[in-house]
DNA sequence: GTGGTCTAGACCACC
DNA sequence: GTGGTCTAGACCACA
């Protein structure tokens, strides 16, 4: 698998897992593939797998069973979605507000912008 | 002064810089401040002035006259919008195309977050 | 059942049949379940019941009768409040010294927090 | 320097950090030595101390200025104290509890033990 | 110079 | 088999 070089590796692991978690490829209280497993099918080092999973296990998104591997945490779904909203209304949101008096666009604008991205 | 972790020092200074422009803050034609003087006002190595003030002349949003310093090119204001327009197309609007899809929001939520900043 | 990840589960096993003993659930020379019994009951597998059941061998807690199953050590109670008393003199006890002089606990302090927890 | 087996060396890192801090051997605001140079003091993997940081500055009690350095966060004792603290009354004070009512040992005894180690 | 990330490969305890 | 930690060494962007 290829990766974009502007975010680091371990995080656009995590964000293939989150994102699979949503579209439910990995359901609730299943197990996620194993980090050797991921590590070779993603051709990267374990190490860097093993990243991806120490962070999402902060945030409670997934959890070890010990000698068995990770688990999706019950919830899971929220609370990614809580974590992207926060991050979401922290960071982006003020920044689109700037750029839209910078560029002087009206919300009608953006709305044309945003769909017009398929 | 204090800059945030997250992105380059310099691309902060440079926004410093281009948002004082778009400001007339400094006016086309005008002298900006010095490396030297500029980054004894930030606190900052003179470097990394340095490094933001070669940024913007790359873009010809400012010039270098030697031995004078560094001055705001014409049409600069015009320049800086359409880079950051294209920025702003290209980079942000996909994401947070991608960001209302996975929270659901509708525009008239996203059009509430932007208009509760101040 | 579950078991918390910090330690191993084998050692929880461990603790969950010093506490039977202790509790007179188990009374000296009655047997105690087979491997596999404990280990379905416990939804673990086989391996880990009966390390903790050799750990407990080794420590002349429980004895094993072969083709029969393991049984309850006569002076068992001593022998678990001794080794017990040992690893709490040698290891607890200094690291809650340390503490109260990190935290600045005093001894009624601490006695308040012991007594808080039901 | 020597490390002990029993618990990982970057924790032992980051305890070493926190008893200097807490000792004011660093003060807030001071820089704490870089990644490399602590890494050869201590005959460790500079990766090893960087991952002692990174755990101190999730806890905020360092932060990282870019390209400089890492710093020791205002506040860094307080938070020290209290993290310290809850994991004490978390994890050890419940633990002790159980210990005292197994041992079938007073308070006044617990306190003599905890008094005789010097 | 600084931190940040990644690879390759190893060893360990545990299940 | 699983994760968890560590080493050695490399490359990068940034100050």
């Amino acid at each position: 698998m290829e990766f974009h070089a502007q975010k680091a590796i371990f995080l656009q692991i995590a964000d293939l897992l989150t994102d699979g978690i949503m579209e439910e490829k990995w359901k609730v209280d299943e197990r996620i593939p194993s980090v050797r497993e991921f590590a070779t099918s993603l051709e990267v080092n374990p190490n860097t797998v093993m990243r991806a999973y120490s962070y999402l296990q902060d945030q409670e998104i997934i959890a070890n069973k010990r000698g068995i591997g990770f688990f999706v945490s019950p919830n899971a779904n929220h609370k990614i979605i809580a974590i992207k909203r926060e991050e979401f209304i922290k960071l982006e949101v003020p920044r689109i507000s700037k750029m839209m008096k910078l560029l002087d666009l009206s919300f009608d604008e953006l709305k044309k912008l945003i769909s017009d991205i398929e």
